[in-house]
DNA sequence: CTGAAAGCGCTTACAG
DNA sequence: CTGAAAGCGCTTACAG
């Protein structure tokens, strides 16, 4: 890695001027086709590769979009499982990691989507001050809801196109999924063999409020806040003081934390009580009992705030857009 | 997004010189409090932020770590669920879908230890252009073992550090699983209890090799060749003659491919015979019955590469990097 | 078809 | 503590 070569130097040994190189990597076609081999031995030679960076700034355009995610569970960092041959454990335990599942499968759709448009993906997780800086280095960005703080949305709204993923917004573009009407048809599977129902509420915010709504337009129930993860499931679960026929939550965690606690205390589902989560994560697939939920396609969520930005990047004075996306009923053995 | 403010904007503004304002965001402490505090006005009032491209150009540096993957199975990118609040299908059935949370993982892994270390994370799929184009645009690449062809990465390993991901490589820094040792653990695990023994090997590479090395220094086995896909493992499974007693595939993927057509067939798992896998994936965790199997640490992967390439970025004369992560040989139903 | 030159928006010695 | 100026490595009218 000595030096990096620049067009300069490619130029040099082709013997061209670095206006010919620029177009033998942009437009070929502009260029004599003796000129181009030249040009192109020089680079193969040399091992050029261009310097995005002064590509960026001479264009202003980057072609990447940017992905902002609050901080994953961070793995704490420490050290790495490193080995000799000798050591291989055998065991059968086997910790359980499906938490992040949402973001992943988002992060792929908006990767899938970015690639096929020529985009690159840049994602970043953190705090406030790595988002601004995300934005200095993006043509476009998604965010998830209310993950940030209003004033530096809109001061890197400023800039460069936002999108908002999931939950809805006033001044960005956005993309969410169904969640009232999904909410309320689940909530009219359940009532339809169900007369108590316990409505567990997720963390504060357009989800949850959303959801909820749903469910209210189907059904009426005892109303719990928990905060979406799956330990506040089984908080809620064991504070239960009598059994109600059904336990809905408004999302797949909080639903899995709420069967964690039903088995322990050999709480049949669906025969004692109907359980439903929101969302279609994997693990909610794998359990026992099988999740009874509403689907989310999260995959597409990633896909659409890509076309969002990209159809923003295309035509700056499009109006707002508002893009929400179906969701589907999956009954499984919770609640069938 | 009217044109966005750079530094002239705001040394104007603020009435200092653009050295000023490049000092107020970098090094604040050298610039008066009073004149730090006139230029961050500035900076909220104009909603400005700072360009990377014209940043990393000065500097010659990103700060962004790429990974690159082969092309994700890509979802068609056809039209989007999008949705009136009218229609919310019920229904039963639930595509599987986890033929990629490999990659997630290791994402996931790097995402972390990158933000750790300040950087950001450049995610791209698909051919060579985009490979080479990634490497213009980050301080040093992770690619994943076999999926780019040697000159592309002897040419880009000139512009920047590349570090391989599973698999051994002689040119570039590594990080790889304990393929061999932890396949021969399982090895001698299933040979405890079986006779006969069918080994679907994979694609041929380096995680191949190196399994099916681990699996011969412990027992012998009737070899087929699979390709990792959970495909490969269904067609072979179907035209197995004659039923071991064990059959061990070189990844998860094939295993359950294994188990497909065992089941269908009404063979009992592990009674009849037992199956195991390579991986850990999620998939196999939750599979009726769940798959024994030899754990490797995927995120550690990820976070191992982006250590490799920092380490490098930090002392470039360092001597070749080798990182080989423990596996744990993880027993399930399958073969317990 | 090709080249000279300006400009993209920062950072950073170097003076003062 | 602050400013003038050079330089990072490209692209792209503009001439020829």
């Amino acid at each position: 890695m000595a030096k990096a070569p620049t067009v300069y130097d490619v130029a040099e040994y082709a013997g061209v001027s670095i206006a010919t190189v620029s177009r033998v990597l942009r437009s070929p076609d502009a260029v004599k086709a003796e000129t181009r081999e030249r040009v192109l031995e020089a680079v193969a030679f040399l091992g050029y590769v261009p310097s995005a960076n002064a590509r960026g700034l001479a264009v202003r355009r980057t072609n990447v979009i940017g992905l902002f995610f609050p901080r994953h569970d961070d793995h704490e960092g420490g050290a790495l499982p490193f080995s000799t041959s000798a050591e291989v454990p055998v065991g059968t335990d086997d910790p359980e990691d499906d938490e992040n599942l949402y973001y992943d499968e988002v992060l792929r759709g908006a990767e899938a989507e970015a690639a096929r448009r020529g985009f690159a993906l840049m994602v970043a997780s953190g705090a406030d001050d790595v988002l601004s800086d995300l934005a200095g280095r993006v043509d476009g960005l998604a965010v998830l809801a209310g993950t940030v703080p209003e004033h530096l949305l809109a001061h890197v709204g400023r800039r460069i196109p936002v999108v908002i993923l999931g939950g809805r917004d006033d001044e960005f573009d956005h993309v969410s999924a169904n969640n009232a009407p999904g909410m309320r048809e689940l909530a009219r599977h359940v009532a339809a063999q169900a007369t108590t129902i316990a409505y567990v509420r997720g963390a504060p915010g357009p989800d949850d409020a959303e959801r909820f709504a749903g469910f209210s337009e189907a059904a009426s129930a005892t109303v719990y806040r928990g905060d979406f993860t799956r330990r506040s499931g089984r908080l809620i679960a064991s504070g239960l003081d009598e059994l109600p026929d059904a336990i809905m939550c408004a999302n797949d965690q909080m639903a899995l934390g709420v069967l964690d606690v039903l088995e322990s205390r050999g709480i049949r589902v669906p025969d004692d009580v109907r359980v439903t989560g929101f969302d279609g994560i994997a693990a909610g697939r794998h359990s026992r009992p099988s999740l009874t939920t509403v689907h989310q396609p999260m995959a597409e969520l990633g896909r659409a705030a890509v076309q969002v930005i990209t159809a923003r990047l295309a035509d700056p004075g499009l109006e707002k857009q508002s893009l929400t996306l179906a969701v589907r009923v999956v009954l499984r053995e919770s609640c069938p």
